[in-house]
DNA sequence: TTTAACAAATTTTTT
DNA sequence: ATTTGTTAAA
């Protein structure tokens, strides 16, 4: 492949330099080479954003900076995995000292390091969304699951508009929010007592730190020469000002994103900071990418079409040199259980046609979750393999968040949260009642959980029978061995972990409450792969919990667990299986497969509606369309070669069926009436329907 | 006071 | 269909 005209890099550069530029195109090129100062990459989908990310980090090793010295920062664990990944295979052992990680992970870091500034202690815990709403449920007296949700979501948006309670109270415009602010106080110092942290706090807190402590600003200022910011559009307020203060006023740091791929606008993510960036770096370096190496022209003209209905923040436009291919499918389907069929029928067709086309070239795309259950079943009864992500992740489960809480408690003994699930599991005579008790005993005295068991005063709050469980709970918790091998065992994890299983009484626990064997023992199993997934955590080869990369020889369990509520999935178990996708648009971002069936793309259900929204203003209205058109623009450009879409005539609705109307984005594509036909073979189906509709008119006596 | 059995409600997207 | 809240039994 011939370099670029006036960029040929040959002379004057680096050995090693040849192979890296290899295959780059121009502005790939310039992307890569622009250092000394702040850079904008425009990358629209599929135009290799991944690989000038890891290039450039090359680059910039080759160059002569210090690996330790760059961050690349990702959303996901999965990406940071991907690219630390990629980045290995340009620059070899060297990748382990670059910081790779993700938003969340990185403050971690800075909290485990310096959160004593803030009054944290470094064994602090990471309340997961649940814990929170435990919390919630606890300090707002409510036990409305719903309404608390509301609650838990608009203190989560302050947070991520980087605003405290006092912010919030002194900015309320009616008294629910004065009263949500009362409540949101009341939470901040509940997390405070229990020495545990939110995910929002793992950027909030860590904004703090670098605004209050100029020696710790200037220290990550100094450390860090450059930063490379992975999916800049999903920036929420507070990560873009904690970036701002990562880099300095040298501003050495690449934003690699994409405006029409912005889809997590409902958890703070603002496209402000795009606008606001050549704004606040007039210096900034502004790189597109439009090359798309991924799809073919039918299907990068459909998605530029749809695209094309949103207002444009930077103007470009993809184009494609893979051909034109096959045309975009467009299918009305009669319900859910038909629309599933077709999707498999698809499948099967598409792979008994001459090429030899594997399970895991096929995805089916769709907005929510719930819609994942037919196609379950449709592709169970083909006898088709597939996995479904973005569902219920493996941390979720309750055998796994059981062991979990009963870790974080002994490292942290003021995690409340963790002190109520590991209390109660396995049984042990302690019931609401006494909690209740506890609870109200605790709160009074401005005290956890733990701490009040053994509170002098105790005994007059709670009858003594409750009380000696309690207490002989307590003891199990810190019994003095059991800690002494949890935070210093590396090497014998496994064993230890089992000893203690035992101990607990977990499998007959596990057995007893589920009459249900296969469910049991399916559960028993979860409980020591975790089990040993921790166990080679803590080994000390190579780890990269929760993203970081570290090079201590061995950690503790505890450490181990304390990154748990940032994962979702058993890093390690990636391996490539030959199975179709399920995965909602959401999870599907920045994945791609050769044939897609974008499904379920109702009025209704892509450009979602709910009976809240409907009430927002005008305004709302239409930038929640756009968030939901970029949606359907990040589901097209998945698709390599064939993408289908789908939608629902009759569609259910809660317990009835409603009529279903295709979703306007279908017309958006702007596709050749030709390729809007039914299948064939829906025709010929249409045509018996007929057939026999007439046979029957027929063999009926009129009236 | 605890636990187990029973009835009822509920679905956007996730670090 | 799964999960949460309520009620009845132990």
């Amino acid at each position: 492949m011939s370099l670029p005209c006036g960029l040929a890099p040959e002379d004057g550069l680096p050995v090693g330099f040849q192979i890296m530029s290899a295959g780059l195109n121009v502005s790939q090129l310039q992307a890569v080479h622009f250092t000394q100062g702040p850079s904008l990459v425009l990358a629209g989908a599929g135009s290799g954003k991944t690989r000038v990310i890891t290039q450039k980090i090359a680059h910039l090793i080759s160059q002569g900076m210090a690996p330790q010295g760059i961050a690349a920062i990702t959303f996901t664990n999965k990406a940071a995995a991907e690219m630390r990944e990629r980045t290995k295979q340009l620059v070899g052992k060297l990748a382990q000292e670059t910081l790779i990680c993700t938003f969340h992970s990185l403050g971690v870091r800075l909290l485990r390091d310096h959160g004593d500034a803030l009054g944290l202690k470094e064994q602090f815990s990471i309340l997961g969304s649940d814990d929170v709403l435990g919390i919630l449920k606890d300090c707002g007296g409510s036990t409305d699951t719903a309404a608390v949700r509301q609650w838990q979501w608009q203190i989560s948006s302050w947070k991520n508009d980087g605003l405290d309670s006092s912010d919030a109270l002194r900015m309320a415009k009616s008294e629910d929010e004065r009263a949500l602010a009362v409540l949101m106080q009341r939470y901040e110092e509940r997390l405070a007592a229990y020495q545990s942290v939110d995910f929002d706090d793992l950027i909030g807190l860590p904004l703090k730190l670098l605004q209050r402590r100029e020696d710790i600003r200037q220290l990550w200022q100094s450390k860090l020469q450059h930063v490379l910011v992975d999916e800049y559009q999903d920036t929420n307020a507070t990560q873009y000002e904690l970036l701002k203060l990562l880099v300095g006023s040298k501003a050495h740091f690449t934003a690699v994103g994409d405006d029409d791929q912005s889809i997590y606008g409902w958890r703070g993510a603002t496209l402000d900071n795009l606008r606001k960036l050549p704004l606040d770096f007039p210096q900034l370096r502004v790189i597109k990418l439009e090359q798309n190496y991924r799809s073919t022209s039918a299907i990068l003209r459909a998605a530029n079409a749809v695209i094309a209905s949103n207002p444009k923040l930077f103007e470009k436009t993809l184009f494609s040199e893979l051909g034109e291919g096959e045309p975009v499918r467009v299918l009305a389907c009669d319900n859910e259980e038909h629309e599933a069929d077709r999707a498999v029928a698809r499948i099967q067709s598409l792979r008994s046609s001459s090429q030899h086309r594997a399970m895991k070239d096929f995805a089916i795309l769709y907005r929510a979750n719930h819609q994942a259950r037919i196609f379950e079943q449709a592709l169970r009864k083909a006898q088709i393999p597939y996995k479904v992500s973005g569902g219920q992740s493996f941390f979720e489960r309750a055998e796994i968040k059981d062991l979990c809480a009963w870790l974080r408690l002994m490292a942290n003994n003021n995690d409340d949260p963790a002190f109520l699930r590991a209390v109660t599991t396995p049984k042990r005579g302690i019931g609401h009642q006494t909690l209740a008790q506890l609870g109200a005993f605790a709160a009074s005295h401005r005290l956890s959980m733990f701490e009040a068991l053994f509170s002098h005063s105790i005994s007059a709050a709670i009858p003594a029978r409750g009380l000696g469980s309690l207490q002989e709970f307590g003891r199990f918790v810190n019994d003095t061995e059991f800690n002494a091998r949890a935070i210093k065992g590396a090497e014998d994890a496994g064993a230890f972990l089992h000893q203690w299983l035992k101990d607990l009484g977990y499998e007959r626990y596990l057995f007893d409450n589920e009459d249900n064997e296969k469910l049991a023992a399916a559960r028993w199993k979860n409980v020591l792969e975790f089990c040993d997934w921790m166990a080679k955590r803590c080994g000390g080869i190579t780890d990269d919990t929760a993203g970081i990369t570290t090079t201590s020889p061995a950690k503790s369990l505890i450490d181990v667990v304390q990154s748990v509520a940032l994962l979702s999935t058993l890093s390690g178990d990636e391996k490539e299986e030959d199975v179709v996708t399920l995965s909602t648009l959401h999870a599907a971002k920045g994945l791609e497969w050769p044939h897609v069936c974008l499904v379920g793309v109702n009025e209704g259900l892509l450009p979602f509606r709910s009976d809240a929204s409907d009430d927002a203003p005008q305004e709302a209205q239409e930038l929640r369309i756009q968030e939901e058109r970029r949606l359907m623009y990040v589901g097209i450009t998945r698709a390599q070669r064939t993408l289908m879409v789908s939608w629902l005539k009759r569609r259910k609705k809660g317990r009835e069926f409603i009529n279903g109307k295709p979703s306007r984005f279908i017309e958006e594509m702007a596709l050749d009436q030709a390729t809007v036909r039914e299948d064939p073979r829906e025709k010929l189906k249409a045509l018996r329907a007929q057939f026999a509709q007439r046979a029957s008119e027929e063999a009926l006596p009129p009236n």
